[in-house]
DNA sequence: CCGCTTTCTTACCATAGGTCAATTTTTACC
DNA sequence: GGTAAAAATTGACCTATGGTAAGAAAGCGG
């Protein structure tokens, strides 16, 4: 089965025939490592379904360091959502840290997709309602827990993801430098 | 016209008869300062738009010291909303911190109105896309920004609120201590 | 309006994590 | 498989913010 369509069924309830609708809409592309899918400054008017690889959505700070928001891997969607949403001008990055194999559509077709099938707004809703479940906790991590402790929990909650990624991109994402993460990761192995 | 009516209309079409019906599922309710509307351990099958008064959703950790993670005030819908998706007990205290009028609605109801009346999906869709977005730049400003500019953020996005919280809430709202945004604060006065 | 409680401020010291620079290890690629 | 580039580690030092404690100010209930 499609994973797109695998992907879907998880949420909602959608017919074959609708999917192939659908997938109609969405268009394949491949990327080798290093490609930016998006840049700062763009416009951002697609969103990308992840069906192999891995990306890395990112901030480049006024002092040169980056600031991981996101990874994503299959069956991950990834775009600039700010950007997306909000129809201003992206200040992120989206880069595929792999080679990556990617559906992409446009926000316009998307929403057009959206009030001809239903169950797909079913679908992006209950989407939303996670992503805000693991931002809240995120950002509830981010202000009481160490650094320590917030690498374990992104061990615990990416195992797969923390062996396709370099560390000094987890310490960017955790909120420290990877000199930090080094430390943290020496202390680990004499436990 | 209604405040909710008036608040579903910004995001979606809504007719004054489906509104009707919508509304009789919600119930008004009156709380006085400092009552909990959910506490630690709850199971939370409730959500609540605020009418009127201001409430702080926040976190207890193991070192008893409070992190914020939401203030919210007229218009704003509030809940444990970790809980409330998840379906897990609540680890978070909603509590009034001004006298509050709230409209509540259980989540198995809203579910069904949801099912009933075209376009509140819709509406909900876009309110976690509103929501999405705040919470990544919220992630963002903590990963690269100072105490400081967190605090000027803060007050420029939220000047309303700032006048009806106390200091040390917006402390745990910035994930620093009351202290140190006392020193921000005295720094600014000479600026 | 008084007294009590809560909040805010200040000062002094402590520390997690940052910065910088040098070195080793790993990875990528011809 | 050798070499250049990228990544990771380490050590010495630094800084923003935390911890603690105590006093000042503000707010509240009677």
């Amino acid at each position: 089965m499609h994973p797109l369509f695998e992907h879907l069924l998880r949420r909602t309830e959608i017919s074959e025939t609708d999917f192939e609708k659908c997938l109609s809409h969405f268009r394949t592309r491949h990327y080798s490592k290093r490609h930016f899918l998006i840049e700062e400054g763009q416009m951002v008017r697609h969103q990308y379904f992840v069906v192999k690889g891995c990306l890395r959505t990112y901030l480049i700070d006024p002092n040169d360091k980056e600031h991981t928001i996101q990874f994503a891997v299959e069956n991950w969607w990834v775009s600039d959502y700010i950007a997306y949403y909000t129809g201003a001008a992206s200040i992120l990055r989206v880069e595929c840290i792999e080679p990556v194999e990617i559906l992409s559509i446009s926000k316009a077709q998307l929403e057009q997709l959206i009030i001809e099938i239903p169950g797909l707004e079913h679908f992006f809703r209950l989407q939303l309602e996670g992503a805000f479940v693991a931002f809240q906790k995120r950002i509830l991590s981010n202000l009481y827990k160490s650094a320590q402790e917030r690498y374990d929990d992104f061990l615990q909650s990416y195992p797969d993801i923390e062996q396709r990624v370099k560390n000094y991109q987890i310490a960017s994402y955790l909120g420290i430098t990877p000199e930090s993460l080094s430390r943290i990761r020496k202390q680990k192995m004499g436990e």
